[in-house]
Formats: C-alpha cells, structure tokens, sequence
DNA sequence: TGCTTATATGATTAAATGCTCATATATCAT
DNA sequence: ATGATATATGAGCATTTAATCATATAAGCA
C-alpha cells in the first residue's frame, strides 16, 4: 500500500484526537446548529472553538454554511458516529475484558 | 454523556493520528511480529519505533510478550481494522463526492 | 455613514509530540 | 565474568498543537 495513504488517515484520525472536538461532533448529530449556539454550549472561548470547528471541516468531517452574519456548521461525513460509536464500544470491551482478569 | 468519555476516546484516536502507527497496526495483521523484524520493515531508528510502539499499548491496541531477549508485539484490539477500514472507506466516499462536484 | 454583533484570524505563549543520540537493562552465548 | 545483541528509556532539540487576547472582516441595523 502507498504509504501515503497512512498519512491522509492519520490526518482523519488527529482531526477527531482532541475531545472537544468529538464533543462539537456529537452536538452536531441531530443537524445543524449555528456557531452562536455552539460556543455557549461547550462553554469555551469563541476563538478556540472556532479554531476546532475549522480543523474538523478542513478534514471533511463537517461543512459549514454563511447565512446573513451567522455560521452554521453541520456534520458532512456521516459515517463519523460509525467510527466514534465503534472505538467506544471497542474501549468498553478491553475494559470488560480486563475486569475478567482482575476478578 | 459525561465529558470524561471523550478524553478516553481522544486517546484512543490519538494513538492512531500517526502514519507510522497505522503502519505497524498493519504490519501486524496477520500476527504477532519480533520488534527485531517490525524495525528494518518501517526502516525508522530503533528507539523511535520502540516508541510508536509503547504509545500503541498505552492505547490498548497491541500487547507484548518477551522471549528471551526478543519482544513479540500483536494486535490487542482487532475492532482497529474495522475502525480503520471505515476511515479510508469514508474519505473514499468524500472523495468520490468531491469529484461529482468538479465534474 | 456609523454602530453593533457574529465569526475568523494573527500573534504570543505554554505544553505536547516526535525524532535522534547516547545509554541503560536484560538475556544469551562463550 | 565478559561480550554481544535486543529493546527500552533519558536528555535535548525542533516542530506542532492548543489556548488566549486582541483585532480584522463581514453583515445587518439605526
């Protein structure tokens, strides 16, 4: 395989290494939301927020559109619940596994 | 959902946001590996590879055994290449999409 | 036009990451 | 015990990332 394969993933998978971002990802779910909506529910500051918003659309996991003075960001790439559910679930079972080993 | 849950899942894809890990999880599909064979395959220095490594069973993904002086590193966490899998497949699909556009 | 609000971006700083070189540790063979 | 080999780790440095503050840009309103 092109090694440079490995590196568009990596790409993909930085872009969902920081939790706030996969928390932006999972408020996103149920459609679009405005960044003014977005920024006082994470409760963090603007800039940053925008800054984390950027990163994911820049690795195609959202998109965003301009409506009069708002932004609204929504999720493009659907299959991220997919890949987000999979790692969790994939997470609770080493634990559970490890929890055999200890018991 | 609380906030911790997202530091874990960080993690988790931090561990894979690096092209040379992807490649070692890779390397390791089809079993266990002597790092004393994992090293001349990537051709990286020995203690970088030692390193990647190291943060790959922090993450739970390989585990370790030592023979003698020699240490067998495989996959611990098999749910990785289905993880894997659907990250190329969407950005495949991102990319398909992308070329309609343009077309 | 000038004012206000929403969002993005430049600059700075602190912290984390990745790489290399050198060295430590462990095991095995002589 | 000595030496050789495999792997891990400490120290140092360069690069990247994240956060914050301040400011730029753009749209809408008076």
């Amino acid at each position: 395989m092109d090694n440079r394969v490995y590196e568009v993933q990596a790409e993909y998978f930085k872009a969902l290494s920081h939790p706030l971002r996969i928390r932006i990802v999972h408020y996103l779910k149920e459609g679009e939301r405005c960044v003014c909506k977005i920024v006082p529910y994470l409760k963090e500051e603007q800039s940053n927020v925008s800054r984390h918003l950027a990163a994911l659309k820049r690795a195609g996991i959202l998109s965003s559109r301009k409506e009069g003075v708002s932004v609204y960001y929504r999720v493009q790439d659907e299959n991220v619940y997919e890949i987000l559910d999979l790692v969790l679930d994939s997470m609770k079972k080493a634990v559970r596994e490890k929890a055999v080993i200890l018991s």
